[in-house]
RNA sequence: GGGGGGAUGGGGUAGCCUGGCAUCCUGCCAGCUUUGGGAGCUGGCGACCUGAGUUCGAAUCUCAGUCCCCCCA
């Protein structure tokens, strides 16, 4: 059975109800916050082990720092504490006594990470320092609140790393956004671009904004993770000094990067349809559910002794599966529900299978029924979720072009931008990037690399100096 | 930042205008029965967002608060 809301035609109910339906989220007494529920702490916990395997070969360690960051800590970047005080939740007082400084619940953790590298770093040996935290991020959001899009907390990780050069960490910073395209896409089957952000949208305190895009169904942008170049704004003002080979002293060059829950939320979005969930397998906790089909307690022991070398073989590939034998649930019933959580292979075994000695497989994504002779199901499910992999990520990719626009003139960028990216080219002047963004409520969402500008800037005419995608926004 | 809509058992709803036993679907529990696309019968459980006010009496009217959703900037 289909959810209440139809995708194609109202997107943001459907949205809503399927992250709830499906067990993601679940909303709590607290305003803008929820609750992550298994089914999406799971998919969490996926992510990690993905970005941890990276981190760890590029020798990024994990840690933890205080959630607490003072408030006379946290403004000693100017332009970095301008960027968050906005949305900056402050515990004041502890008890009964009112605190003598302010405590900013991290929104970043730049400086009181930076603090302490002061401390850590004073030779060049003791660089690259590459420190990566799984934490939880307060911003006080008051607008436009959507769970796992924009929540007052939410869960992130967050890299930080300083270098003796300013080559090594352009590279780290490339690198660490190489990873989150990577999850974004091998991971999630959620494809992205990658670019530069402009001045004005750049990360508070940083050189320079690295991020990824992804086009959500209904045409707007979703920024998935970014990476900052940070340079040495931050090393002046925390000190972060170290002796070279050569006897100088140095300030380190940083980087930071993250990227957060707001990952779940693209999944659900790009790959969800009418029925619920559909997860790629390489994302699904669980990735094969059996449901037997029985009529007496005997045709039950006879389905699950066909499955059971099943599940042994899928178990020695790594491959998780579920025999789903409730007595009080229709197969029927079992379909839909399995279906509305996305996992991404079903096997179906009745009577009708165990006479012809095989069994019923339908993917998710497709939802045609197939018989398999039992000696070939193994293989034929390991193929079939390496094979969903890929087609969800290259369907994804067809559905995300579909929604990228070229336009001729600033007339149809107008048009064009109220139903997906448009690619065009800029002056480079943060004045018509100002103008666009008052006229069409688009933002700038990346200078893609490797593509040169042509042509000229939308908004004013003159010579195009970037090649640029704007958007609307989550 | 501005505008609009809403909150009734676990989920979805009717009732509100015109104050008086809270409706229906689903769910949950027990039993029987049933299982190839959300099965049936019987019995049971379970709710008016919070606080104040008006009133003999408030889900309904008034005020304040909290939370959710949508649209625009």
């Amino acid at each position: 059975m289909a959810l209440e809301h139809k995708k194609a035609a109202d997107f943001s109910e459907w949205y809503l109800e399927l992250v709830q339906a499906s067990q993601l989220m679940d909303y709590t007494p607290v305003q803008g916050c929820m609750v992550i529920r298994e089914r999406g702490y799971a998919i969490w916990e996926r992510v990690q082990s993905f970005l941890n395997a990276r981190m760890q070969k590029d020798g990024v360690r994990n840690a933890y720092f205080p959630m607490f960051i003072p408030e006379s800590l946290l403004k000693q970047e100017a332009e970095h504490f301008a960027g968050f005080v906005p949305e900056v939740a402050w515990v004041t007082r502890g008890g009964d006594e009112e605190l003598g400084e302010k405590l900013a619940l991290r929104p970043t953790s730049e400086t009181i990470m930076y603090t302490m590298f002061a401390k850590w770093v004073s030779s060049h040996r003791d660089l690259p320092l590459k420190i990566n935290q799984w934490c939880n991020i307060i911003r006080w959001d008051t607008k436009a609140l959507k769970p796992f899009l924009r929540t007052r907390e939410f869960l992130w990780q967050e890299g930080h790393t300083a270098h003796a050069s300013k080559e090594e960490a352009e590279a780290e910073v490339r690198r660490a956004l190489d990873w989150y395209a990577e999850t974004a896409e091998q991971l999630l089957c959620v494809p992205v671009i990658k670019g530069r952000k402009s001045d004005a949208e750049k990360f508070p305190g940083a050189d320079m904004t690295t991020t990824i895009e992804a086009v959500m169904p209904d045409g707007k942008a979703l920024q998935c993770g970014t990476s900052h170049l940070l340079g040495q704004n931050f090393a002046k003002i925390f000190n972060i000094r170290f002796k070279t080979a050569d006897g100088k002293e140095d300030l380190v060059w940083q980087t930071s990067w993250g990227v957060s829950t707001r990952l779940i939320g693209a999944l659900a979005m790009v790959h969800g349809d009418d029925k619920g969930l559909v997860l790629p397998p390489l994302i699904a906790p669980l990735q094969v559910v059996i449901v037997p089909i029985f009529k007496t307690e005997e045709d039950k022991k006879m389905a699950l002794r066909s499955a059971e070398k099943l599940i042994a073989a899928l178990d020695a590939k790594g491959i998780t599966t579920h025999f789903d034998e409730r007595d009080d649930r229709s197969p029927g019933w079992k379909f839909n529900e399995w279906e509305l959580k996305g996992v991404p292979v079903r096997v179906e075994i009745g009577l009708k299978d165990l006479a012809k000695q095989g069994m019923t497989i339908v993917r998710r994504d497709k939802g045609e029924k197939e018989f398999v002779d039992d000696a070939k199901a193994a293989d034929y499910i390991t193929t079939q979720l390496e094979l969903m992999q890929k087609d969800m990520l290259a369907r994804a990719r067809a559905e995300a072009q579909s929604r990228i626009f070229e336009a001729k003139d600033y007339n149809e960028f107008k048009q064009l931008v109220e139903k997906g990216f448009v690619k065009t080219g800029w002056c480079g002047d943060a004045r018509c990037e100002e103008a666009i963004k008052e006229e069409t409520g688009a933002t700038l969402r990346a200078m893609p690399f490797d593509e040169k500008a042509k042509g000229n800037c939308i908004f004013c005419g003159k010579p195009a100096k970037e090649a640029t995608y704007f958007a609307r926004s989550y």
